[in-house]
DNA sequence: GATGAATGAGATTTCATTCAT
DNA sequence: GATGAATGAAATCTCATTCAT
């Protein structure tokens, strides 16, 4: 592993547990064994890990996102992947997805955030995967007639709140995925079904 | 208005445009038109004067919450009651709702925070009233056969999840209140309405 | 002395025996006797120190300069005396002086800072009341006929020339004030004296 | 040009425009085109960097200016071609002299600097030089009866001090070597022309 | 000769908080 | 109750320099 790689890891960790701004970077440092300057050669400041954690969390998500839809199926086949997927995916990155889920709005959704357009374009392009697939289905039969892109933000919204419940929540919330993609897919579908 | 009312007031505001971390005493003493000793003569801390924030607006959210269950209706008519709720009270509180939804997670849900339980009861009983009025449906026949504490944790989601996209999303964001009613009416009423 | 002048005080030693950019804050704050939050308390930052001394220096010197030409005299009189002035002004603070001719230029001189212009200005008055004492004793007879501006600038560059000298130079230097002033003297009255 | 000529040439930019402090060695192997190594290669310092443009044009200074005064002529005129000489020099060399008129001081004359000696060495070579051609001129009666060293010490000042000016000044001050060598040449004639 | 990742010592600055008035 | 000067602990970041390749 390289010392960037360490960095990064021992950065997810700290960050995950404690929080970003409790984080000093001199305890990432003593974590990851570097010096604390090698952070800032290797990121330029402390915005810098977290921010090269979003970009590829970001960039991951997006691209396994886009392959779920690919391998055809029904509309509402498509919206329940990719929801399913979602689910899989923030458990199989949960320190990295915690960290995005609690600190990044509070860090880069500011109005004078630089990173804020990346966030909102990274938001976009979900929804306009999900707002494809619920067109799809409506064209198929598989999908009720209901506004695309609004039904799209609220299916992005249930998967934001949900994440966040399991994420920060505490411990005892059970698991909601199963549960959620039934209560979308009886909002969705058509009432012949 | 009071000293202590003018300090709520520019914390809100600097708060909201800030954020928590990034807003400094002194700049909520100079906005306040007070000095900075006086924030901490009648907050103890500056952790103090969220708490004050969030505590605030917790007891008004629930009471007024429960109020809107009491004026009897079917259980889907009372979910239905108390998500419009929602959409007008952070609508309302605007301000505020930014600084709890945005800021409250990466404060006060670390592990450690002694303000944690505080919020996870809050959370607990919201989604109690939700479960209630689950149950009340289901024996009324106005709601399906569906698990209610699982439903009333995702329709907490999906309220969450909206009140994120609205509040710190990009302005263009439609209002989705009634799309996301009508969302999940379709998805528990029962099927012979 | 209140702390405000201690440091001030400190900081004027320090810059003039090691430099502005070798003092550090925490050697001011030492040898003030303060604590280093006080300087910043105070001055808002390191170069607020410096910007200090420059602006009560350049306001002192500029006012007893002024002094000096207003008891009359003719206009070679006025230029001997602004003279004298500035060698005694420069022995009388010396250390400051040092400060202000080593160390300014490298740090308020450059194209891009905010204070070049005050410093601009400083030198322009300066000029301007050589120049009016020059013009002056052309009327009265006193000088010759010489391009008021241009020779007040150089006037004032070989006062700032033997400053350097005088402070940067080593020691055995001997005092040059009364020769330079003869010097000039020599070259601006009318032949027939 | 060679790499260290690179690096010599990207100095010099960098260190006038922005001050030797004020430049990382970053900047410099970036605008030089090489890594940073290579400037401890070559120069085993940062300091190392800026001790050689002051050798190099110290010595260039003097050789030529010892030139000067090789071609005979009276001791005034040789007074005069030196003067000329320095106007010239600056001019031709201006961004090593800005860095050196600018910089050097607050970093080699310091009492403990090793390379103050050096300063100091090159500034008596040069006020010897002014004094031998003002002796020169004392016996043969083109130069009244002025003190030999006094005077040239005088002279240095008003070169360095118009060399600050025209470096450092606003860009509106206007070139004041020919009226300056005049006001020179009036103060130092004899009478009887 | 050339590189650039790694270092580590240290500097400036921030800021919540205290306390004498 | 109100003030604001003073604090001090700590945090981020800078940067010349080294050294293995």
């Amino acid at each position: 592993m390289s010392r960037k790689e360490s960095i990064l890891d021992a950065a997810t960790q700290l960050f995950a547990r404690k929080g970003f701004e409790a984080t000093t970077t001199a305890a990432v440092a003593e974590a990851a064994g570097v010096s604390e300057g090698t952070i800032f050669h290797h990121f330029k400041s402390k915005d810098g890990v977290l921010v090269h954690i979003l970009h590829e969390m970001t960039i991951l998500y997006c691209k396994e996102l886009q392959a779920e839809t690919s391998e055809a199926g029904s509309g509402m086949d498509e919206i329940e992947r990719m929801m399913r997927f979602h689910f899989r995916f923030i458990l199989k990155h949960s320190l990295k997805s915690l960290v995005i889920f609690r600190d990044i709005p509070s860090h880069f959704l500011k109005l004078d955030s630089p990173h804020r357009q990346f966030v909102i374009d990274h938001a976009s392009r979900v929804v306009k995967l999900f707002s494809e697939s619920i067109e799809r289905g409506r064209s198929d039969g598989s999908i009720r007639e209901v506004p695309a892109r609004e039904t799209a933000l609220i299916l992005r919204g249930l998967l934001i709140g949900l994440t966040r419940l399991k994420l920060l929540g505490p411990p005892e919330v059970p698991d909601l995925s199963r549960e959620a993609i039934e209560f979308c897919r009886r909002s969705l579908v058509t009432d012949a079904r």
